[in-house]
DNA sequence: CGTTTTTACTTCGAGACTTGAAGTTGTTAC
DNA sequence: GTAACAACTTCAAGTCTCGAAGTAAAAACG
């Protein structure tokens, strides 16, 4: 009963996450982004300090190389820039372009539009992204 | 503004879904599925009709080469038969075996126990059900 | 009917992603 | 000062995804 409430809030997750980054395929091509790119383009905010290599990785779920991997191909395509952390040179800081500004700018923008949200009222929004937190911070906390 | 709310819905989603994969790493190692493979699994419901590949294609939001290649994964390891659709034989239906079924469901208990969702109360979850369902039928509508 | 077009699926080959193992450089702990 | 640890990179292997091409069956057409 309550099981399968829980199974239907998964699968909805699921099934919207999928559904906009589907429509997002032809945006992120026309940017000669992946998926990959542009999720790293996305985790730097570039109202903040340059995260870390581990910061980044943290935030992309994923590990060291890959995260080399795919900054190398953000790098080579001019979108980012690495720089020695002074205050612990074992680490790189990673930092946006102008161009990696503004083509986050685009893929933001697109991913917005084209969500399936972007129907929603404020009201409807505000209360679902009321939920979603709650669920991340419970999520957080302990066992 | 409201920008700013809608980035916030559509950044959890992706969020939660991530996390909730990570944590289902464990298990799908344990079944020896992958994270394609067990997506499979999912959308093939033993309570209905066995679907054809190109339903599935369409419910996995991949292309055929793709489905069939993970689709002989799973027959290898016995979790699904093909076989020819009498109405139609271009078509393939797709059935899971009994220890696709099983294994099914171990996937499936343990997505749900994992997901951040589940430390919801049943009246956020109902809401939270109803709001990404919306999400759905909107965008399934006209524009 | 018989031919053409379309549809469902598979195979193949190339490209992209992900990961573990191993190595480099720099920091911390004793 | 040396041993342990941490951040990152490179490399090689495995997996996933996709377009192109091929096969077989159904549908459309005259």
């Amino acid at each position: 009963m309550t099981e399968s409430i829980l199974e239907a809030a998964v699968v909805a997750n699921h099934e919207l996450f999928l559904r906009t980054n589907d429509r997002l395929t032809a945006t992120l091509a026309e940017q000669g982004l992946t998926q990959a790119t542009a999720h790293a383009l996305w985790v730097i905010d570039p109202a903040e300090a340059p995260p870390t290599m581990k910061e980044l990785a943290d935030r992309l779920h994923c590990n060291a190389p890959n995260l080399s991997f795919v900054m190398n191909q953000l790098t080579s395509r001019g979108l980012v820039e690495r720089s020695a952390d002074p205050a612990d040179r074992r680490s790189r800081l990673v930092a946006l372009t102008d161009d990696g500004r503004r083509v986050r700018s685009v893929v933001i923008e697109a991913a917005l539009a084209l969500s399936p949200f972007a129907r929603l009222d404020t009201d409807d929004l505000l209360h679902l992204v009321s939920l979603l937190g709650k669920a991340l911070e419970l999520a957080a906390a302990p066992a």
